[in-house]
DNA sequence: TAACTTAAAAAGTGACTTGTCACTTTTTAA
DNA sequence: TTAAAAAGTGACAAGTCACTTTTTAAGTTA
């Protein structure tokens, strides 16, 4: 644990890695609300002034925090996708309700939301949902490529169960009810096994 | 405009219905992160001091304001499926991406997702959304009691298709693409469609 | 009209915010 | 071994925050 024995971009390096990992625990403990700039160098153990050398400024930060979270909410995704493929419908289903209801996945959407009304953090996520989509939609085409639907098929039921998934862990951010919650899952799977059953969908 | 002329109950009635709309447009503008005690006195044109005379603190404010925005809200949502009922699941899917992407609407999501972090918003908010839950349930219920589908059949439907709206709402906030979401409104239509002619869906 | 109560404004307080600056420590290069 | 460059420190400036205190204005009642 000591500072010393390292070269100058191991330095580097090691630092940038820390307030990143600061930063993603403090917007996952705290919210965008308590994002700021001393608690992330508290977390770090760093000072103030080591964060402002390496970033300019705390959206400058927020840029390195929400390209790399989104980095593992993508790895989280396709890991999920990769292991275990029995009953796959059903499975599939609590796996998406798993991996969006996940600590980060939640503190995403503080980003997405605050993004509304700060024009700065909204073109600083653009191009990084953007890439973010693309590489859902390549995971689901190469997953599904030898299904009987075909891959365009799929996605748009992927896709649409996504959205639905997502609502639904949204909704339960304020006031969580299991009951509604379970409810609104196996709805979500019988819909999913029964759009799954029939090739033509439009 | 004058302040004089009004018995005590009005200038108190007045009073805090300027500071409820003033926090309302200040959340919907600015977000959650901006909605300050300044802002909302600035936007309402009273003092500070007249704020807190009516507001024992800035929760007590967002308390009220979040009873006020959702009571709107629901009202909206009555109002949108109480008049035209003509070729409904299409109309209905627009009707609801309308509603589910209006600047209040979007603005409450800022308090659900600063609820996640902060325990006081979510004590707030919980009887008011299972409230506002219960209120749209209803609402499907009278609105469906002639329908060929059963009420509880319905709410089903309804609520799951209502859970795939806002999250593709939610997911185009951050990076808003009219075909993507053009696609998914189409694809959410179709299931629907299927979905309503059929009367057994588990 | 005078005494009293409530509403609102004006001014102020201390805590916390981002960002800077002068300085020390560590690594690199000559 | 020594000079330059990079990394890191901690105090501090300037501003904003929620909230309080003091003062003025308006409404109510005798």
């Amino acid at each position: 644990m000591s500072k010393t024995g390292m070269t100058q971009k191991e330095r580097r390096e090691t630092t940038r890695r820390k307030l990143l990992d600061a930063a993603t625990q403090v917007l996952v403990r705290d919210g965008y609300t308590g994002l700021t700039t001393t608690r992330v160098c508290a977390e770090a153990g760093l000072s103030q002034g080591a964060l402002f050398k390496h970033y300019p400024s705390k959206m400058g930060l927020i840029a390195a925090l929400a390209e790399d979270l989104y980095a593992g909410l993508a790895d989280r995704f396709e890991d999920s996708f990769r292991t275990g493929e029995d009953n796959y419908i059903r499975q599939a289903i609590r796996r998406l309700w798993d991996v969006f209801s996940s600590p980060r996945q939640l503190a995403s959407y503080d980003l997405t939301v605050a993004a509304r009304t700060d024009p700065r953090l909204q073109s600083i996520l653009e191009p990084i949902v953007l890439n973010h989509r693309q590489r859902i939609r390549k995971l689901a085409e190469t997953v599904f490529a030898e299904s009987a639907m075909s891959s365009a098929q799929f996605y748009g039921l992927a896709d649409f169960i996504l959205m639905a998934v997502q609502g639904a862990v949204i909704n339960s951010l304020a006031c969580p009810e299991p009951e509604i919650l379970e409810h609104r899952l196996t709805y979500i799977e019988s819909v999913a096994r029964q759009l799954a059953g029939e090739t033509e969908v439009s």
